[in-house]
DNA sequence: ATGGTTGAGGTTCAA
């Protein structure tokens, strides 16, 4: 099963981009945020009809907002709130004879990393910690699951153009980090990416629009991830982060990422 | 030290 995850900065903007995309790379399931529309705005058709017919979308006006579409059918959805907002940022669904799937849009901060003068950090990190009480009480361990999406946090040094420069910068602050690794090491999740691609390895998911050119300053970040449980660990093919979408004409500040599973 | 760009929607927020 192969399973791509993107930040497309508007559904409706870059709706020809993810078409190429699935064209392309062939996914059997596309994970979306930030599709930044209401679910009646989705274009359902659009990938229906390249053949992705089996869809959930969890959208709202104009910010945020989640959706999955899958050549399989989906047989479960559930969307979580956190933090007491209906903010779309949550998606589950249950892929038939598969893993169950979590699509995540993680709030970005603000730009304070102080969470007494900054509520956007505050509920970042609010934000993560009812998500581990969530998956504690909810799930456990030994199902096979699947978490994806923008995570807003690069947790390693090497998920980071550098390390030292953005010790104090939303998206790498020590606190936010430590924050992630709890969530992670809840249910045991393995980050699969970095289970293929080691992480002696620079790898970055995001570039700034506000570079003057992203290539050439490559001040990247790895905010993108794809996690499995443990029983998928030993399911991990291959995992790739589409690099070359960035240049694309129109480009999301995130480009894709792919992982392939065998499931047996 | 601070700006730089993008998107949605509406003349400003969030990223």
């Amino acid at each position: 099963m192969r399973i791509a995850t993107w930040n497309i900065n508007s559904v409706r903007l870059r709706l020809p981009r993810a078409l190429e995309l699935l064209a392309a790379e062939q996914p059997d399931v596309l994970c979306l945020q930030e599709i930044k529309a209401l679910a009646d705005q989705f274009p359902a058709r659009a990938f229906a009809d390249a053949g992705y017919p089996h869809q959930a979308v969890s959208g709202m006006k104009g910010y945020n907002g989640v959706a999955v579409v899958s050549r399989l059918p989906i047989v479960e959805t559930e969307r979580c709130d956190f933090c007491t907002r209906a903010d779309a940022r949550h998606l589950a669904v249950r892929i038939a004879g598969g893993p169950e799937l979590h699509n995540l849009y993680v709030p970005a901060g603000g730009d304070i990393p102080d969470p007494a003068a900054n509520p956007k950090f505050a509920h970042k990190l609010e934000f993560l910690s009812e998500l581990r009480v969530w998956f504690a009480a909810e799930r456990n361990a030994g199902q096979p699951m699947i978490l994806v999406g923008d995570l807003n946090i690069a947790p390693l040094e090497t998920d980071v153009w550098s390390h030292k420069q953005l010790l104090d910068v939303v998206s790498h602050t020590p606190v936010e980090v430590e924050a992630l690794s709890e969530l992670q090491a809840g249910l045991g999740w393995l980050d699969a990416v970095r289970h293929r691609i080691p992480a002696d390895q620079r790898l970055y998911t995001w570039w700034s629009y506000r570079a003057r050119d992203w290539d050439v300053s490559d001040r990247g970040r790895r905010l993108d991830h794809v996690w499995v449980t443990p029983p998928l660990a030993g399911a991990v093919r291959h995992a790739s982060v589409l690099r070359a979408a960035r240049g694309w004409e129109k480009a999301s500040d995130h480009v894709p990422v792919i992982v392939d599973l065998d499931l047996g």
